[in-house]
DNA sequence: GCCGTTTTCGGCCCGACTGTTTTCAGTCG
């Protein structure tokens, strides 16, 4: 049994035993489950060692328990909870509005066990009348389902990202406002965002309130008080506004970004010290006071810690590095220096090998990689080998007339089931860099599609693994990859792996670059840009490097590209 | 159920908003 199975299992004991209203155990379920999901090692290698206990927030009795499912597959302790909670409450419990205790008194009083009978229930007038419910809440109940029905769920990050960046830039021009920024997941970069975050502060808390709930965006208003507002925008994303005062403003941004865990651990921190962290400052607990605070800097420092990234504040373990002095210097968002991953017109790409290299100067660059596709029967649009000569032709006529810039030949080849490249060696020689990337038959065995891949990186001409998993967001699985075994190949051929920065890949995702930075592997972003506007992917793959814990000098496109060229031997 | 340079027992992050109440529970983040 995977680690993440594991997790999961914790996961749904918390909220079993939060349905029962048992206290606190709920809370240790669900950090064992998140640091189980975190670790990157099989919890069956540790056990083997005998060193579960030794795992935070893993004691004797969460430790049987994982040692029952390894051995076993199953957990009796799980499997009694389930046949105590009713069924379908779990999923009451998921709507907007209602809470493991309604849930419950839902099911008890009216037999209610999905949404559907919930939804005849409220319609037929019978939850006002329950003891805690009235009109209002049965109104909202049916506004829930609703909401609920038609709910996307999580949206991409790269989807998101500008809608919210717009809706601070309006507030920010408003009078009322004095600091705002985005907090919350979107600030975190997580690859896919639940709701929006906004805090600002103001002197005019309720004027800056007003204008936020009018904004033409804005399709529903779920609650507004002095201090806080929801609002559904038309697409079907929530955004939270908070206002805060102005010397407060640091503490909420810290408070707001999140994550949760992180929070708490940090929460717990300062109460060593005997203060009381809140988004409204520190407060010394011996003497009521508070303590001024006057960046996000001085919460860190005052706990004793060096600044931590919001990127990486998921508690992974980055308090615990950041108090050892081992947190990575992240990958700064303005170090890199080109893009490895490239399409234009010549295979399925809009725009033309000029356009793009005018975008990428615009950007700053000092290079690009035309990765155009190679002609597979999975990619119709791709280069045939003539055209791949008069390619190269139009790359050195361009390369004649830059100062200060590059054009380097690349090629996208498709992996075959086979694990071979779509173009024979002859030609791929001619290329100054080679990615290889999986395209089809993603759901090929483990076992052979890993020794697909492995065949493939030791083609000699390879010099990136692209989009490493093939997964897509909110769609696609990830390819059911050996990726320790991937990851070991890349360290000892060379192997660049890619963090492909388009918005539904983002793979290697966060958790995996993680894992790959202990085999000390190398890393290109690449923004897999099919157009001008799609350059800006890049920040999307800076943002999961970082989140990945990788740093500046791990990232191959950072280079200059003399030292690029010795990388990739071009 | 976990954890301990103030604890092996007694804590476990903390405040806003809503809707139900007539002082507060439940939910959310």
């Amino acid at each position: 049994m995977k680690n993440k199975e594991i997790a999961d299992i914790f996961y749904e004991i918390a909220d079993l035993l939060e349905i029962k209203d048992v206290k606190f155990k709920p809370i240790a379920y669900r950090r064992a489950a998140h640091i189980v999901e975190s670790l990157t090692e099989d919890l069956a290698d540790i056990e083997k060692r005998g060193e579960l206990e030794e795992i935070p927030g893993v004691g004797t009795h969460i430790a049987a328990k994982i040692r029952e499912l390894l051995t076993t597959g199953k957990l009796a302790y799980f499997d009694r909870l389930k046949s105590e909670i009713p069924p379908g409450v779990l999923e009451l419990a998921e709507l907007e509005g209602i809470g493991p205790k309604k849930a419950m008194i839902l099911n008890r009083e009216l037999g209610v066990a999905s949404m559907e009978t919930l939804e005849k229930a409220a319609s037929a007038g019978k939850i006002r009348d329950l003891a805690g419910f009235g009109e209002k809440s049965e109104k909202n109940i049916l506004l829930s389902i609703a909401a609920k029905k038609s709910a996307k769920g999580r949206v991409l990050l790269g989807d998101i990202l500008p809608v919210a960046e717009k809706i601070r830039d309006e507030l920010a021009a408003l009078p009322a406002t004095r600091q705002i920024g985005l907090a919350g997941s979107i600030r975190r970069m997580k690859e896919t965002i639940g709701d929006v975050d906004i805090l600002a502060s103001s002197p005019e808390p309720e004027r800056l309130i007003a204008a936020f709930t009018s904004l033409p965006e804005v399709s529903r208003v779920l609650g507004k008080g002095p201090t806080r507002s929801s609002v559904v925008l038309a697409s079907g994303v929530q955004v939270d506004l908070r206002v805060v005062e102005e010397d407060q403003y640091w503490t909420a941004l810290q408070y707001f970004t999140g994550s949760k865990d992180h929070n708490i651990a940090l929460r717990r921190r300062a109460l060593e010290h005997d203060w009381s962290l809140s988004e409204y400052g520190f407060k010394d607990l011996n003497t009521g006071k508070n303590l001024a605070v006057s960046s996000e800097s001085d919460i860190y420092r005052m706990l004793g810690l060096p600044f931590i990234e919001p990127e990486l504040r998921e508690n992974r373990g980055e308090i615990e590095a950041a108090e050892k002095g081992t947190l990575p210097a992240v990958v700064p968002y303005d170090s890199v220096r080109g893009d490895l991953h490239v399409h234009t017109t010549w295979s399925d790409g809009d725009d033309t090998i000029p356009d793009m290299i005018a975008a990428a100067q615009k950007l700053g660059y000092r290079y690009i990689a035309i990765c155009d596709h190679a002609r597979s029967p999975e990619i119709d649009r791709g280069l045939m080998e003539e055209k791949i000569v008069k390619q190269h032709q139009e790359i050195d006529r361009l390369n004649k007339n830059l100062d200060g810039f590059t054009v380097l030949s690349g090629i996208e080849c498709n992996i075959t089931t086979e694990g071979t490249l779509d173009l024979p060696d002859q030609i791929l020689k001619d290329f100054d860099i080679v990615i290889a990337s999986l395209h089809s038959k993603l759901k090929m065995h483990g076992d052979e599609q890993t020794k697909r891949v492995l065949d493939a990186m030791h083609n000699d001409h390879v010099d990136i693994l692209g989009h490493p998993t093939g997964r897509i967001l909110l769609q696609r699985e990830p390819a059911a990859l050996d990726l320790p075994a991937v990851f070991e190949a890349a360290k000892s051929l060379g192997i660049v792996l890619e963090i492909n920065g388009y918005p539904n890949r983002l793979d290697l995702a966060d958790t995996d670059c993680m894992k790959a930075r202990e085999y000390g592997v190398r890393f290109s972003i690449g923004s897999d840009a099919h157009a001008t506007r799609d350059l800006y992917n890049m920040t999307l793959g800076v943002a999961t490097a970082r989140r990945g814990w990788i740093d500046e000098r791990s990232v191959v496109n950072t280079f200059e590209i003399e030292e690029l060229r010795k990388v990739i031997g071009s």
